[in-house]
DNA sequence: AGACAGACCTGTGAGC
DNA sequence: TGCTCACAGGTCTGTC
């Protein structure tokens, strides 16, 4: 489900009742994520005031005052800000009690999602260490992508979709950001020229903004943290269109599997 | 070292 | 209506 856009509405709609407030309570009621949740680990931060709230990539870090909540969404996972006598649900698997007045409720129905405590420094924790840029940050550019394309023979699809190019950018986006820069998903990375990976940065960018400013994209899931979905599916040019006329040239969108992963694209919009 | 396949797990929708 | 199967937004891990 979630990818950076997601992610980002999600920080945003849980920020106002996290940041600087107290933890005061915390439920786990399965640990069974992705890896086992430290469950004394984070009952032991109660008491703790939240020192800031940010997004890494698609980790959400709760920094409190002597370690740091780390969240993934993995593919299905949620955030919502609820009532702390809310009942809990199927999937619901961690309750996050801030104030003694509101929960932030984490569902995660197929639990590739992960809790974990992190320690300092944080940041050279295995999982944040070699992270790439964030494609919203001044660190993220063309002359990157094509310094790091060289040699590489894998798909760019692959390749812009790797954490250690850059963050964020998932099955979706990817699909959706090389529709707009006309780049065909097989091609091999190297063979890329600099000035299309400045159109392809440039896209990369502006796919992902325009989706944060939607409140991202719901396909069957997704919600925003206040359980409203997000708005950005109807804006998708390729993703789950296969089949359908291309927006630009009517050509049918086809679809193909690279990387294990479904891949959509126009084969004429979209040159090699 | 780089590239790829497999693994984790549940829900949903299509097809029979 | 109900069963089976393929597939789904992520990414770490192991193998070639």
């Amino acid at each position: 489900m979630p990818e950076l856009p997601e992610v980002e509405t999600t920080l945003r709609g849980i920020e106002a009742y996290v940041d600087g407030k107290t933890l005061t309570n915390a439920i786990v009621r399965n640990s069974s994520l992705r890896w086992p949740v430290p469950v004394h680990d984070i009952e032991k931060l109660c008491g703790q005031t939240v020192q800031r709230i940010e997004r890494r990539a698609k980790y959400i870090l709760i920094h409190l005052e002597t370690a740091c909540i780390l969240l993934h969404l993995g593919m299905s996972g949620s955030l919502r800000v609820l009532d702390t006598n809310e009942p809990a649900g199927k999937h619901d698997h961690i309750d996050l009690e801030f104030e003694a007045s509101h929960v932030v409720r984490l569902n995660d129905p197929r639990r590739f999602g992960c809790c974990l405590i992190l320690k300092e420094p944080v940041y050279e924790h295995r999982l944040l260490a070699n992270l790439g840029p964030e494609p919203l940050s001044d660190a993220f550019n063309f002359e990157r992508l094509f310094r790091l394309s060289r040699g590489k023979t894998q798909a760019v699809k692959n390749f812009i979709m790797d954490n250690k190019v850059v963050v964020g950018v998932g099955n979706i986006y990817a699909s959706e950001s090389l529709y707009k820069a006309a780049i065909r998903p097989t091609t091999a990375a190297k063979r890329l020229s600099k000035a299309r990976y400045k159109v392809l940065s440039d896209e990369i960018v502006a796919v992902l903004s325009k989706a944060i400013r939607a409140g991202g994209t719901t396909l069957n899931d997704f919600t925003q943290t206040d359980g409203k979905p997000g708005y950005f599916a109807q804006e998708l040019q390729v993703y789950g269109r296969d089949g359908e006329p291309c927006n630009q040239c009517s050509e049918l969108i086809q679809s193909k599997v690279i990387g294990q992963r479904n891949t959509f694209f126009c084969r004429i919009c979209q040159k090699p």
